[in-house]
This record gives structure tokens, sequence and C-alpha cells, in this order.
DNA sequence: GAATATCCTACCGGATAAGTTGGTTTTTGT
DNA sequence: ACAAAAACCAACTTATCCGGTAGGATATTC
């Protein structure tokens, strides 16, 4: 288990994702420019995200990202994993060593909880809706945000 | 929030000060063999541990560290939070930035959850009490395992 | 005073996080 | 047809920091 500010990327790119899904794809570059993340590093996780199938990408004018499947059948620990990819799970079991037998427990429920939690209800609740309407309204209503629509 | 196997080795080595708690205080280099963390590297840890008074040390021969205060109201967020130091909550919070808000909001939903996994309810379970007298077993009954009473 | 331990400071090496550069390919709009 | 917008791709650089090392000083017990 690992948490750095990789994952936070992630998760946060991700939530982008999942706030925008009823826009069309969302590019690289907003999220960039957005949450000032260089784009390139962007790609590069965007790039294990694929390859997990947590998103599809989508080429050409007018492009970006969509999420891979329903908000609600992505869990946090599904991305961190995706990009830490460093899971090496105990190694330590068998040691017989009581305090790295109990670490390995307590991990295991902490991954349990994170598995728990999808993008779905972070994404679905109230308060967050009010904010979405709200910058809806700011640019104009009904056109999605990211068309360049000039 | 950071999850590291730095995080890990203190925590590791917290339960491993609740398992002994009543045999008094147990040497780092007890926790570095058994382990196989380096000394230096746990002294390290400790003096961060030691600085937010989750232990306290004890010098001298038959020296060592023990628990800053009860296991029950120690977390496994204190512990963490103790040698990560590096929490810089948000600093995006106002931005605006639904996605951020977002992650503000999951990355404390999680803390509150390891600030509810104390110390205590990882160790006192039936299952683990079995290895401590099993462990008891083997070195003597009675005889604390880390005299070094040869 | 020898041994055991915490305590303290400075430094090192490698992994990896984070970013950069410079492309190519695909698609859309003019 | 062409330009622009985007995903895709790979190699490279930089900075951070984890994990460890070295070498002590101080306190305590036997």
């Amino acid at each position: 288990m690992r948490l750095s500010t990789k994952g936070r990327y992630a998760v946060t790119a991700m939530f982008d994702l999942a706030l925008h899904e009823q826009d069309g794809p969302v590019p690289l570059t907003e999220i960039s420019t957005c949450q000032t993340i260089s784009l390139s590093y962007l790609e590069q996780l965007f790039a294990k995200l694929r390859k997990k199938n947590l998103v599809v990408g989508v080429r050409g004018v007018g492009g970006g990202y969509r999420l891979g499947r329903p908000a609600r059948e992505i869990s946090i620990a599904d991305i961190l994993r995706a990009v830490d990819e460093k899971v090496d799970v105990s190694r330590a079991a068998e040691d017989g060593d009581p305090a790295q037998a109990l670490w390995i427990e307590f991990s295991e429920k902490l991954y349990a909880y994170l598995d728990q939690r999808t993008l779905a209800d972070c994404v679905d609740r109230p308060y967050v809706q009010r904010i979405i309407a709200r910058q809806d309204d700011q640019h104009g209503r009904g056109i999605p945000v990211r068309q360049n629509a000039a």
C-alpha cells in the first residue's frame, strides 16, 4: 500500500472525468491547466490508467479521455493500484513476527475500505452537484464547457 | 496524506511496543534484528515518534522505548502523521476546483477512518494473544523475552 | 569503567516522483 | 488539402526523499 502525490494526481484527475462524464471526453490540457500538473506527466499517468481500462482515450480534435466503465464500478483503490503498481503484498506473511502479521492484516482492512469507496459515491452528492450547476451557469447552460464553439 | 514503507516501519514498530507493553521497555536493537530494519533508521523514526509523545525513551542498560500513552489512545493516523509530517493539507481548498475539493473531502474521510483504528484494537484480539502466549512459552514463562538474563 | 542503550548530526546512494523535450499519429474544421 | 487539437509515445533530466551509514555524545546499569 502506498499513497503519494502521484496517487492524488490520479484520483483528482479521475474525479474530473467523473464530474464531466456527460460533457464528452475531457482533454488532458484542461486538467493540466486547471490543476497545474504538467501535461506530459498527466499523459504518463493516463497511459497507466488506460492500460488498466480505467479510462478510454479519444483522439483528434474534440477528443480527450472518458471513464473506462461506470463511475460506480471504479474504486479509489483501483486508481491507486493502477498508478502505483508496486503492490508487492506482504512477503513477510509467514515470518511469524506478530507485528508484521498485524500490519498485513491492517493494510488489508485499509484496502477493503478503499475498495468500497467508488468514484460514484464521491461525486454523486447534492453538494457537488450544486457546484457543477453553478459552473455550468457561468459557462452557459446546455453548452458543454469544453466544446471549443467559440 | 502519504503512506510509504516509512509509515509501515513506524506502525509495525509501534505494534511491537504495544505487544510487549507489560515486559518493560523494548530496545531498538531487538526491533532492528527482528524486522531487519537498520538501527540508525529506526532511531530516526523514533526521534519523531518521541517528539510527538507517542513513545518514551528509557536510557541505559535494560532501557528501550515504551508507549507514550495507553495503546487505546494511539491511532494509526497518529503514527503516520508523526513520521510523515508533510501533511500540507489542501492549500487548494478554495481554488474552487471541484475535483480537488473532492480529494480533500476524501482524504479527510480516510484520516477519520485511520483515526478510529487504535493500536489497542489491532493488538487486543484473541488470535494475537495466542501468538504471544506461544512465544512466551518458547522463551520461558514469566521471564520477559528481552531481559538478557543469560 | 565496561557494556548497553538512547540520543544526535551529518552525510551518502539509489529509487522514483515529477517534469521536459520532441516527436508521431489520429481526427476535426475550414 | 491543410492546420489545429488532441492522444500517443519514448527518451531524458531534475529534484526529492527514502532508507541507510558513520561516528559520535550522553545516560544508566552492573
